[in-house]
DNA sequence: GCTCATTTGTTCGTATGTATC
DNA sequence: TGATACATACGAACAAATGAG
């Protein structure tokens, strides 16, 4: 489980004008941000770190610090520092929360997966994914329900060659756990943030018989990005909400 | 412009099981959100601190980076600390962002006034706000323009008693300076965190009308709630928006 | 343009406490 | 119990930026 950080091709630069503690920080976000250390994994002690690179335990504490508060690392006495999965506040990450009024409570919701196959790529998916043309893609739909009431339609896309065989993975897991988490968990991808376009249209025949409403019938669109490190782009996805009778949450 | 602290009633405690650095974080912290410290004011120097609560310098600097991080106060070598206005990256905090794609640069936009004047406080808006229900409000309408062509109209609610004098600013102030911007610098209440719920409605005349498109059509309409400190509402705004040839954008 | 007092920024080293295994 | 690792706290020295005189 403790990984082995190579001893260093990268040293300190004491007639740097960048700060001791900056440039070993840099380091070791690039490590992470690299995936030479991966979500779970253990750094190196903040005393042999200190040791290898010939500065004090709290210089090194000044470079871990700020991963920490940033979400990069975690800190636990006793025990070590471990690298973090996805940073983003878990109640932030959730794409589907829906209220009816901002003194109301927030509605449990209930997902349910609808299919997962590979596809062709297509142009202006890929475009918004930053790969090549003729890359094949990972389409999956699910559905949301807030009391059994169709609420939310997303269609998803991954890279296939960034997610090999994810369409092995059961059907049920794509219920139970949050698509970040099984990118996360699986393949070593954290969210790191998100983009989203929000827009009217009229719901087709697909999303109409799915959210159960007229074809035509005006539906709220919302197109995602999701990005890994670095602003790396891993999945592309539309989603279509009825707003009858709640409505769509944001936080900031 | 220095503020004086007094010479606090709030006294460190060795014996507490919370760290001493915690406790100055928490002292300096409870200044800003209650108000004795408002933005621009400096914060009494960090020797003057480790002098006056007989901790060591380092302690106190262990109480001031976590506020610096999260944006309560904001470091500056040779002037000193002070208190920071709204914490939320201004890029963030920017309600009304358009694109057409993911791939497309952002459109520039223009704020136009409307009005500004006194209602009578509405159950549900003063509800929201935790006012009482009595208490009178602002209303401020405002319209905002892409290409000269009008995407979306807002509407946003503001009590009066928190902003006193408020229908006194000249309205061209509204047409340059974020309403974030104004509250701020005139009443030193700062933008902490916002609420939105989205969905999809009729135009009823009066957005028609400033939107140009038919009475009926749908549109994205948008519920807001700004929060300052400790979670204290202070806005209530709906936008209407058209998203013809333009989408709204939100980032996380 | 220069100097000086003030203030924060960086770095060092040490000691002790506490959690984990 | 002991070894390991992080958490808290202290204090000192020098660097760098600022603003006043």
């Amino acid at each position: 489980m403790r990984h082995e950080q190579r001893a260093d091709a990268a040293t300190l630069n004491s007639i740097s004008p960048l700060p001791i503690y900056y440039q070993l920080q840099t380091i070791i976000q690039n490590d992470i941000e690299g995936g030479r250390l991966k979500p779970g994994d253990a750094i190196t002690p903040e005393r042999k770190l200190a040791e290898r690179y010939k500065v004090s335990v709290g210089t090194v504490r000044q470079a871990i610090a700020p991963l920490v508060n940033e979400g990069f690392l975690i800190r636990m006495q006793g025990k070590g520092t471990f690298v973090a999965g996805t940073t983003m506040d878990p109640d932030y990450v959730r794409s589907y929360r829906f209220l009816s009024d901002f003194s109301e409570a927030e509605a449990p919701i209930k997902f349910t997966f609808k299919s997962l196959k590979k596809v062709a790529g297509s142009t202006r998916i890929n475009a918004c994914l930053k790969i090549a043309a003729g890359q094949d893609l990972f389409e999956l739909k699910r559905l949301m329900l807030i009391d059994n009431e169709a609420t939310a339609y997303s269609i998803s896309y991954l890279p296939q060659r960034m997610f090999k065989r994810l369409d092995e993975t059961p059907s049920s897991r794509f219920e139970k756990i949050a698509l970040y988490r099984i990118i996360e968990q699986a393949y070593g991808v954290p969210t790191i943030s998100r983009r989203e376009l929000f827009s009217v249209a009229a719901a087709d025949k697909e999303v109409a018989a799915l959210l159960q409403v007229e074809p035509g019938s005006p539906v709220l669109v919302i197109e995602m990005m999701a990005y890994t490190h670095k602003e790396r782009a891993y999945e592309f996805r539309k989603s279509f909400c009825t707003t009858r009778s709640r409505r769509l949450l944001r936080e900031y």
